[in-house]
DNA sequence: TCTATATTTCGCCATATAACGAAACGGGAA
DNA sequence: TTCCCGTTTCGTTATATGGCGAAATATAGA
């Protein structure tokens, strides 16, 4: 129960199921995610550190970055959310806008991205 | 993304996944709810309330007494979150100590459970 | 009508959570 | 080492949430 609750909170906050979506099938760095929810970097952070610490998403670290993905070999409990969020709102609104602003944020260089966000 | 939101908000508490929970294939009055999760009237309806609001469980009126159910016909998200609900925590602790609960919850006439609880 | 009882609504309090900025941390580069 | 920059941690603040008891509501029965 105690796992169960702490996955399904992990994801009861919109930005946390925004990051998610917008994980499927690709590797993001923190800037990047940054600039897609356009939030302050310390509020990202502790987002993102929820979503690991309920094992929604995993890390790797290169050089001053931090790359996060969705789990190549997901919990159960893991699994069965992210499996709900996408069958639940691939047709969102929201979602169909994040995926756009993603566009152009993969079509700028990660140096140009980031020395903006900070 | 609203909908899908609310829904998961609804069932971002343990006691209303306990509710869902042992509402599994039969309809249960408020006092009959109450005893189970043992906690003040006021507080096991809000849960119910905000329950109904995200349309994971519906209501029949009978006399004095509310009877809730699952859904016959629920939504898309309410069905999957029912559907994940039940397959993460059938063997959980709490769970299974709920259905003991409850059997003997069952066995006591209604009007002799009810007049313990407020 | 009046009373009793099942449930809900309201008001309050304590705790949890999301947001931010400032400061700390960690690794690359000068 | 020293500086820079991406990221995280910390401290604070505003709001949301879960709990309770008291009061309101609704219905059955006297």
């Amino acid at each position: 129960m105690f796992e169960f609750m702490n996955t399904i909170k992990a994801i009861a906050d919109s930005n946390r199921v925004r990051i998610i979506s917008i994980l499927q099938g690709r590797e993001l760095c923190v800037c990047q995610i940054i600039k897609m929810l356009n939030l302050a970097p310390s509020t990202v952070s502790k987002h993102i550190s929820i979503l690991r610490q309920a094992r929604l998403i995993e890390d790797r670290k290169e050089g001053r970055w931090m790359y996060y993905r969705l789990p190549d070999s997901p919990s159960p409990p893991a699994k069965g959310i992210i499996t709900l969020i996408n069958n639940s709102i691939t047709n969102d609104q929201q979602i169909i806008h994040d995926n756009q602003i993603m566009k152009e944020i993969l079509s700028v260089s990660k140096e140009e991205l980031c020395q903006t966000t900070n």
